[in-house]
DNA sequence: CCCGATAGTTACTTTTTTGGTACTACGATA
DNA sequence: TATCGTAGTACCAAAAAAGTAACTATCGGG
């Protein structure tokens, strides 16, 4: 699982989810299928143009499925695709860290 | 674990490790202490520059020890703290994921 | 015939990130 | 006394990412 030449492991994951907003994305995305509007109302600092691109690209790369409805006014769906389920545990491992990374803050600023 | 009001772990996590370079460093320094040149020639594409600089917010982030040796010509170590090191799980879980996303890719490839 | 709703797109601007080059300090070495 | 090596800094430019505001489509309802 090291880095060998120029092909690290690491590396691969960050270009995937890199960026300010998809790993956020997929985490709203983890308890289950939401709207378009459902997304931009649970991350009321993305812009509709950001959330639009970032799921074009979680789509083109696999990890998201678009669902359109031909209906009017439109409804699209989005929701995990197996592989986007697969980085679950990478978010959860997360999760876990930032949940620590909470608590340990709070006491620094207690302390001061 | 989830995301409560505006305090989401996810999020705190990127704060702290969001960004093109942090991941990358950290990774280079799981297995063990690193100079400034090492860690440089580790990571072509960085510049000086960048990596001064993410290494300092790391170590105000309290994730990396850096240590000045009194010497000339300079030598400046870098290495993991405790906490730091905590942090490598989540990094595990990123290079494991990231190994099976470049296998896919390669399996893509193939069948194009 | 205008309005509302959803899920966008487009053009433009601002902000952030990144890159490039030159410069510094200091002692050791030739 | 000029040069080398490390670990930087300072300043400016370029590029990339993100934000803003206005615009689109379509159907149903008033």
């Amino acid at each position: 699982m090291d880095c060998i030449d120029n092909s690290c492991p690491v590396e691969a994951t960050l270009s995937v989810i890199g960026g300010k907003w998809k790993v956020i994305i997929l985490w709203r995305l983890v308890n289950g299928t939401k709207r378009f509007n459902e997304l931009q109302h649970s991350m009321p600092q993305i812009t509709r143009k950001m959330l639009t691109q970032q799921l074009r690209e979680l789509e083109n790369d696999g990890l998201i499925i678009r669902t359109v409805y031909p209906q009017v006014p439109p409804k699209v769906e989005y929701s995990l695709s197996d592989y986007g389920k697969s980085f679950n545990s990478v978010m959860e491992s997360m999760a876990h860290w930032g949940f620590t990374h909470m608590e340990r803050s709070r006491q620094d600023q207690q302390s001061m």
